[in-house]
DNA sequence: GCCTGCAAACAAACCAGTTGGTATGTTTGA
DNA sequence: TCAAACATACCAACTGGTTTGTTTGCAGGC
């Protein structure tokens, strides 16, 4: 811990930054060093495989993702319905930006590690539950709230906002860029409202 | 054209098989021909690189899911938004097989490749809007025959519709089954439905 | 003086692609 | 007609570069 404490972040930093847009296995260890600026002695130092580094930043991401979630204005809403919307509108402020700024490394790595790597699919698996875990909390009480008895469940609901979202990056991935996403976004925003609409009782007003 | 007229499409089919679970970096040369029976002579000789054979799979997969879906039974359907929701019907019954067998071949190399290998994505991106398209005529058609005046167009709606099976596809690899998949397809339905319901005007009742 | 944190060189395995050849069938022209 | 020339489909061995991981050594704090 005394040359260099950056070392290992820098090499974390790094991974985000080459897997998502090249991938697991595109990403060569001597690829994570340069980038990181250390050697490959500092990164076998740090991480005893490529695979445990794998496993490591799908867990980095999730505390950098969750800080910048768990910052977001919208849990400040009183109405829990409005966190769920507000978080959909967070996430599609969000799509203004660069593919590979806006993309989701545990869904990436999913994609090409789960028949691969168990600890990798692990990781990325908690990543993505951690994640819809507390976008179900506000939809559980809202369902509470609003008083509606649906035929869905909180978990199933947070699950499809996941997928939806997940779905949205691989077409961005495919057309270069985040308009389809923020349309999908759209879209989903326009169910979740639906879902909670009751019959004759109109939503009362909030800000977009 | 004489000695083995498969070979070629032998290694096609290692290719979606291979690619679909491992992924495209991962899946070698030797990985194909291993799987196809054949040598690394005969996998050069039909494909110039593994870049051209990553292309040539994505166009395989269009033309043979292709002719999966133009076979399906929902597109006899008279209504054309009976025939929007058979075809989510259709993509449900699909989700019961094994994880590795209802996947996207497309979606999967758009993940790894979008920033690697312009061919590729090309290819896939081809792939998934030719699949959406059919399905935007129907809801095009439906649009007119319900009369509806929506704020959504037919081509975001249908991307919307690819981009839920996109993302269920990557919950579904990272829980292991279909299962969340399928609740995803039962939210998109109930979506796609409400969309063409005229308030007070209720839908005409169709077989599940 | 010994542990941590790292550097540099090295090694063994692996990978895409090449080479040089063979077997089989097809075209051509005397 | 039929044989020489050519084309196609394929094979086994090889090559040069890349990849993950190791080893050895060294600088500085405790």
């Amino acid at each position: 811990m005394s040359r260099n404490v950056q070392a290992r972040s820098r090499i974390l930093d790094a991974s985000v930054k080459l897997i998502r847009s090249k991938g697991y296995t595109a990403t060569t260890v001597d690829d994570l060093c340069a980038e990181a600026g250390v050697t490959k002695g500092a990164f076998f130092h740090h991480f005893k495989s490529k695979e445990s580094l794998g496993v490591a930043s799908a867990h980095y991401w999730s505390e950098t993702t969750g800080a910048v979630f768990d910052a977001a204005g919208y849990h400040g809403y009183p109405d829990p319905l409005d966190r769920v919307l507000g978080y959909l509108d967070f996430r599609k402020s969000m799509l203004r930006r660069q593919v590979s700024e806006f993309t989701c490394l545990a869904g990436t790595m999913v994609q090409e590690m789960y028949a691969s790597s168990p600890d990798i699919l692990d990781a990325c698996c908690a990543s993505i539950t951690d994640h819809a875990t507390k976008v179900e909390m506000d939809i559980a009480t809202a369902i509470e709230r609003y008083g509606i008895k649906p035929a869905w469940t909180a978990n199933s609901l947070a699950l499809y906002i996941q997928a939806v979202l997940q779905g949205a990056f691989v077409l961005s991935k495919a057309y270069g860029d985040g308009n389809v996403a923020m349309d999908c976004v759209d879209h989903l925003r326009r169910y979740v409202e639906q879902l909670f609409l009751k019959s004759g009782q109109p939503l009362q007003r909030r800000e977009a």
